[in-house]
DNA sequence: GAAAACTTACCTACCAGTAGGTAACTCATG
DNA sequence: CATGAGTTACCTACTGGTAGGTAAGTTTTC
């Protein structure tokens, strides 16, 4: 099965937000990463936060599915693994992450769907706690630990690390 | 005593960054900001790599200095509180971790300057944890909760949350 | 009066986005 | 089955605007 047009270029743009942000991408490089030129990538997506957003939707749709498939109670340990991966394969940032903490600074649309990733996930882990007081917060604890796992490891150019600091999560 | 304009200008590009991110601002809005024109800026920083480099060093300097002011046992809470000052008081991200999470794409000397967040504050905490197997670890994962708490509850606008997530941390 | 602190004026490169065209494909009609 | 209408998927060429950065002059301060 081949990707279409759009795929690659959704792709090629979550490689880049994933390496330097939101400003940190042109429509010419996604441009050049397809073999389109500028306009070809606007005929898809006519503005760059309509990209941006589309991006972030497929990217929790993702995580998303994979926790939907899992039981309630093996979800954390299977968001931690998609996590790690995310860290280890690619060397990169959560696309979520990134964008949350610039999201100050973002068009509405890409600030909301970065906001997605985190209450979309929450609803999906909550159920991994039948017994606490509030799950919904336990839930977020989760997503804040591995965020900041991500993070640190990321800045400090050391995949290991993501495994030592999520070593709470079994 | 009056600020320097030059501290008027990392005062104005620490504001900047942390709502958007190194990319999101521009010599021309600080000089807005400061009343000053575009070259005038440049006049105190060349590049703007110097300066954003120059941000990261005084905001990580804060902190160390306000570890170094507090014994060992009560550091992890007062850097707890120092982040919830951040986020309730500014409302806004981390400088370091936001530069941190957008690296990939930054100068190397900013970059750098974003890692030093991390190892210097690492150093400070460590003493905290006189009796743990692996005490730097251990000071990491403290970071990575703060930095992961203040990406949720800044991401989802809710400046409470922050100190739910951190709760563990009395 | 010399150094420091600026300003005006400008450059080059790049940005997101648009106007208008074209080649190829789909699909209904005769 | 052939034809023409309409659509999709692009491209070339360009726009107004903004980016970081600089050269040279003016004002302020000591």
């Amino acid at each position: 099965m081949k990707l279409t047009t759009a795929d690659r270029i959704i792709a090629a743009a979550e490689t880049r937000i994933r390496t330097g942000g939101y400003n940190s991408f042109s429509f010419r490089d996604i441009a050049k990463d397809t073999g389109l030129t500028n306009a070809g990538v606007h005929h898809y997506f006519p503005a760059k936060a309509d990209l941006a957003a589309r991006v972030a939707q497929d990217y929790t749709a993702r995580f998303v599915a994979a926790l939907d498939d899992t039981p309630p109670k093996a979800r954390v340990a299977k968001l931690r693994d998609l996590f790690s991966e995310s860290v280890r394969q690619d060397g990169r940032m959560c696309l979520c992450g990134l964008l949350a903490s610039e999201s100050g600074g973002l068009p509405d649309p890409v600030a909301e769907a970065a906001r997605g990733f985190f209450t979309e996930l929450a609803v999906r882990l909550e159920p991994a706690f039948p017994d606490a007081e509030d799950s919904h917060t336990e839930a977020l604890r989760i997503l804040a630990l591995l965020e900041g796992a991500v993070l640190v490891a990321f800045s400090l150019s050391d995949a290991q690390l993501f495994g030592r600091l999520t070593a709470s999560l079994t």
